[in-house]
DNA sequence: CAGTATCCAGCTAGATACTG
DNA sequence: CAGTATCTAGCTGGATACTG
């Protein structure tokens, strides 16, 4: 009988590898821009959702408020849209301001920190609307050749 | 009384919304490759990871065998490896070669379209390298000043 | 060697209702 | 207006055991 088992050695390979993982900065962004509503929240406060339906993107930052936010990701619920403006705000990807009126007003933009990461983003963008048509062609293929 | 309650509004909304996500390349992308072994398979894969602990990574596409990679993605379940490398499979990022040698011999590499989203991806991890730091730094102070 | 099959815990996100 | 609070369904990923 060995002195270790084989689960012993599988437990203490998966603890380091998780500690590897969490401190990896590459997987920690990617699950930080992964959320459902992120890259949408980007889009929009980074100029790249049209102000209304059918108008131009101007493509350039904009501060916008939490209910023009809510009209323009359309079908957000409210618990998560603000869960998703919190953890970008504790991020400093976002900015957070509120004006003391009545009742309050409360503005969100990106910092220069989001803008840097917007711009990083958009690479991801190009390569999804050059190559995706074939992903989902292949998975057809795919999904026909396997029945 | 209205003749369509919000709540009819919200769920047509929802739909629609529903609908353009899912279409969404980027959206799509994200999902893609936010899979928590995805982004370490490419590495592999593309040449990033080092062929033994404390090897230089030549950063050279290369062919690897199943058994290599479970190795090399130390903390993957076996479950976890198969889905991960099937579905890349079937979006025609990753090629599968079997030899019927005896017991057969399963060989994995990035097809030209996996290489392709695999440099994309560097420009993410690019990004982390560069501003984690920042990131982590941001959630600190914002931890400590809401207590 | 390279998988399948089954079961289960934890997390993400949505629905719904309420508030300073 | 801009949230908070609570409950819950569904999905992702892990543990474990078995196989051509």
């Amino acid at each position: 009988m060995a002195t270790t088992t084989a689960a012993q050695q599988r437990a203490r390979a998966k603890a380091e590898y998780d500690a590897f993982l969490a401190a990896c900065p590459s997987r920690e962004l990617l699950s930080r821009i992964s959320g459902k509503w992120v890259a949408l929240v980007f889009a929009a406060l980074g100029g790249n959702a049209p102000r209304r339906p059918g108008d131009d993107c101007t493509g350039e930052p904009r501060p916008m408020r939490y209910s023009e936010l809510a009209r323009t990701l359309a079908g957000v619920s409210q618990k998560m849209l603000t869960q998703t403006l919190r953890s970008l705000e504790r991020d400093g990807l976002v900015r957070r301001t509120v004006e003391p009126t009545v009742p309050v007003t409360v503005t969100y933009e990106l910092t220069d920190l989001g803008v840097s990461l917007h711009r990083t983003m958009r690479g991801l963008k190009t390569w999804a609307e050059t190559h995706m048509d074939d992903v989902i062609a292949n998975r057809a293929t795919y999904d026909t050749r396997t029945g």
